[in-house]
DNA sequence: CTGAAAGCGCTTACAG
DNA sequence: CTGAAAGCGCTTACAG
């Protein structure tokens, strides 16, 4: 660390001008003689001088920097959204800071606090579907960070909130998936993920229902199970709802809501002898660079999170106020099979 | 986003008191009678002002926040890293701001120009083994950058580089490992990734030659293969070198860079019918979430990235200028097994 | 084309 | 315990 910083006097000092001037070549301003601006930026240079940014932003109102709520970056769903919205920012010249999601849980502290007195130039939200109190709280939060900041919202956005958005379109996701695998034969499909209470009408289970009906299927509540994202939920939700059905009831085919969970199905199967694509098809959703590695590779659905990532920070950047719904596709691999009769 | 912010003379007058006063009770500070402070507070709540952060920095001189340099968050190995710092950063009061590994690499742009510019309280950077060209062109931008914040690195830090740092004793690492395979029998064991040129003291291939020396086996260079890390280049250098060798000289063990290396070296040994670990035992390293649920499940190494990260931070802050060795231990699972005669 | 001056929103001695 | 004033390092009208 230098001792100390060198500002724009010492520059101005240094060069016999004004540190108007200074900060005119600075800024590249083209109101500057030719013959002025090469010896100020000779002195810059000399000096390795960089201007402060934080000063900067002191007068400007604007610092160049962006923040991002994502729930857990461990997810590497989490983490292309992330890399999609920075390498866009830094394309734009601004810079992007990564917060926890928690930043908008109240039960934890004060979100607006810490937030807020960053004077950033706007905010990237990626939300998920809750429970109706839950989702309440975070409303009221986002709501409470638009005073602040201007607000965009990415992933699974209510329909009911009104904010910029680059929303994934779960319901449609969802319908598409269920009409894939009645197109195989299945007709005994299990949905293992989420949270039971949201409300939600573009809401995965909307899709799930709208797909069954669309098959003239039932749809069978022991088919339905509820669990958090990690591969260990998944598996034991799977194994939970195979033991509560005699076998000739069981699924032939399991809806995942997002790979991890995929992933614990496919273990558990194992566990229990049963072959997966043959006896069980199961597809999840996020499409990780780790499924085609997986053993049979996991069909699964690109949501294309990096574009998302982008066009958010664009939609932050331009001001524009409008919704748009994140593009997506099935991407078919081995675990899913006609079913066998 | 509001009108208009609100200062701190916005409360002032409010209350009816002096900026000075304000700002007393906004840092808690306890030269402030109780009367006075209760009446602030309350004009601050009511308001709901919140500080700015940037005109703080500007005359305390710090800005609570920290920078992360990492080559890329899509490999959950960084993640994990990011995951750790962030939460330490958290829980000291800072903030962190994650900047792509291409800002320290001149051949792009101006490594210190952006990152010198924001004021941080320091930088984080994850370093890897270099060809020496590159190497040096680091160490200029980490030396430059130096100047500007405290730097503290991790991951495989050359042992020549004089900064404090989380560093991984890869050669001791590397050691285990091929101690870990000759227990089980092997003796002709590939090492696949990594850059060739570099020459450092602590780099993989130091352990894996001493590895081999300590079971008195010979160094063949064709078990070497060098490739970047992802599992389409451990894929594709693992066939490569079996393509190249008669089946008798077959490799019974391949040691990985990386679990992506090594999921690209399981693939291709599924493609060449070749049974893992019956055949061949493969072993990567980083432990990523995603090993367990390989087939097999992948025996790797648990590097404790999150405690490193978390480790840089508590460095970074504390301003200690010391040279820590990561914790790492090998986690056995189903990929490795006993050389059959 | 260039400079003097005000101002951004805080903190920090310095007085009282 | 409280306030007036200087200062942090820039940018931005305003004059000239």
């Amino acid at each position: 660390m230098s001792s100390e910083n060198i500002t724009i006097y010492d520059i101005a000092s240094d060069a016999g001008v004004s540190i108007a001037t200074v900060s005119r070549v600075l800024r590249g301003e083209s109101n500057v003689s030719e013959a002025t601006r090469k010896k100020v930026q000779e002195v810059i240079d000399r000096r390795n001088y960089r201007p402060s940014s934080i000063a900067r932003g002191m007068t400007s109102k604007t610092t160049y920097s962006l923040g991002i709520i994502l729930p857990k970056l461990l997810n590497p769903h989490y983490a292309m959204i992330f890399t999609g919205a920075q390498e866009e920012a830094r394309k734009l010249g601004y810079t992007m800071s990564l917060f926890p999601w928690s930043s908008l849980d109240t039960r934890e502290y004060d979100p607006a606090a810490m937030l807020a007195e960053r004077r950033l130039d706007g905010l990237i939200v990626c939300v998920e579907y809750l429970p109706p109190d839950h989702d309440e709280q975070v409303l009221t939060s986002l709501q409470d960070l638009r005073q602040y900041m201007p607000v965009v919202l990415i992933g699974c956005v209510p329909a009911s909130y009104d904010f910029p958005a680059v929303a994934n379109n779960s319901a449609a996701m969802m319908r598409e998936i269920v009409k894939y695998l009645t197109s195989l034969g299945h007709e005994r499909i299990a949905f293992i993920g989420g949270v039971e209470e949201d409300q939600d009408p573009l809401r995965r289970d909307v899709g799930y229902e709208n797909g069954l009906r669309d098959a003239r299927l039932p749809y069978i509540a022991s088919y339905r199970a509820y669990c958090r994202g990690t591969p260990g939920d998944g598996a034991a939700a799977l194994k939970e709802m195979l033991t509560s059905l005699k076998p000739e009831y069981w699924p032939t085919a399991v809806i995942a809501l997002n790979d991890l969970v995929a992933m614990g199905c496919m273990a558990a199967a194992r566990e229990k002898g049963i072959a997966v694509p043959e006896q069980l098809s199961v597809i999840g959703c996020d499409n990780l660079f780790c499924t085609p590695y997986l053993v049979p590779p996991l069909t699964s659905i690109n949501t294309h999170q990096q574009q998302a990532g982008a066009r958010a920070v664009q939609l932050l950047v331009s001001g524009e106020n409008k919704r748009e719904t994140a593009d997506w596709e099935l991407v078919e691999r081995g675990s899913c099979a006609r079913v066998r009769k």
